[in-house]
DNA sequence: ACATTAAGTGATT
DNA sequence: AATCACTTAATGT
């Protein structure tokens, strides 16, 4: 008896190309997670003790000190898992980075224990965790070069446009205060970026809400 | 109508 | 680019 979420969880993992038996396996030993925007899946100096498969919704993972600031670093979507989670657990030291629901997800949780053997069991397992570790460095070392590289404005720009690839929405949802936060700025710095980027008819905006042009 | 939260702005460092 | 101090605008109760 199949659930509407074990059923497209099954054809997201036959997407992804994984074996037969390891999608069975998949499907009897995760559970399904429900997380709301705004929930926090993982904070920094956690131990991980799922792999988290991501079903739908999206994840912003973040660096963060303990004095409120903190740096977005990049998101995790549908089909994709979060390659620090994977760090964590095969080298089972804590979590160096933070991680928050940005859009409602579904999301399903692997045992860790499991996934030592698959990756020495199905090739295709192996393929999948290589593959995000290396999707994920490529996200930040783009992060780290916008923060060592760029002018706050540019900055700025890239990180609406990845938003925009990570949701499929050109339009962001946040105030202009969130996004002082996720960049590690003030929100006035922001607010003028905005006007002028508004000004030059780069975007679109109203209270809580940016459109890309 | 009033309070609260978001955004805009000039001046200063 | 950050901070302060303040204004104006939008929204919730």
């Amino acid at each position: 008896m199949l659930h509407t979420h074990q059923i497209r969880l099954k054809s997201l993992l036959k997407e992804k190309g994984f074996e037969e038996s390891l999608i069975e396996e998949i499907l009897t030993c995760g559970r399904l997670k429900k997380a709301k925007k705004g929930a926090y899946l993982l904070s920094s100096g956690m131990k991980v003790a799922y792999l988290p498969f991501i079903l739908s919704g999206r994840l912003r993972a973040y660096r963060g000190d303990d004095e409120g600031h903190e740096i977005t670093l990049f998101y995790t979507g549908r089909g994709e898992t979060c390659s620090f989670a994977i760090n964590s657990i095969i080298n089972q030291t804590p979590s160096g980075i933070g991680s928050i629901v940005e859009q409602s997800a579904e999301i399903w949780m692997i045992p860790g224990t499991k996934v030592d053997a698959w990756i020495v069991k199905y090739p295709n397992f192996r393929k999948f965790i290589f593959q995000s570790t290396n999707d994920k460095v490529d996200d930040l070392l783009s992060t780290f070069d916008s923060i060592s590289f760029m002018k706050m404005g540019d900055r700025l720009y890239k990180y609406l446009l990845d938003l925009k690839h990570a949701s499929g929405s050109s339009t962001i949802t946040k105030s202009h205060q969130q996004i002082a936060i996720e960049l590690n700025t003030s929100r006035v710095v922001i607010s003028r970026l905005m006007k002028h980027l508004s000004a030059t008819r780069q975007i679109r905006q109203q209270r809580n809400r940016v459109e890309l042009l």
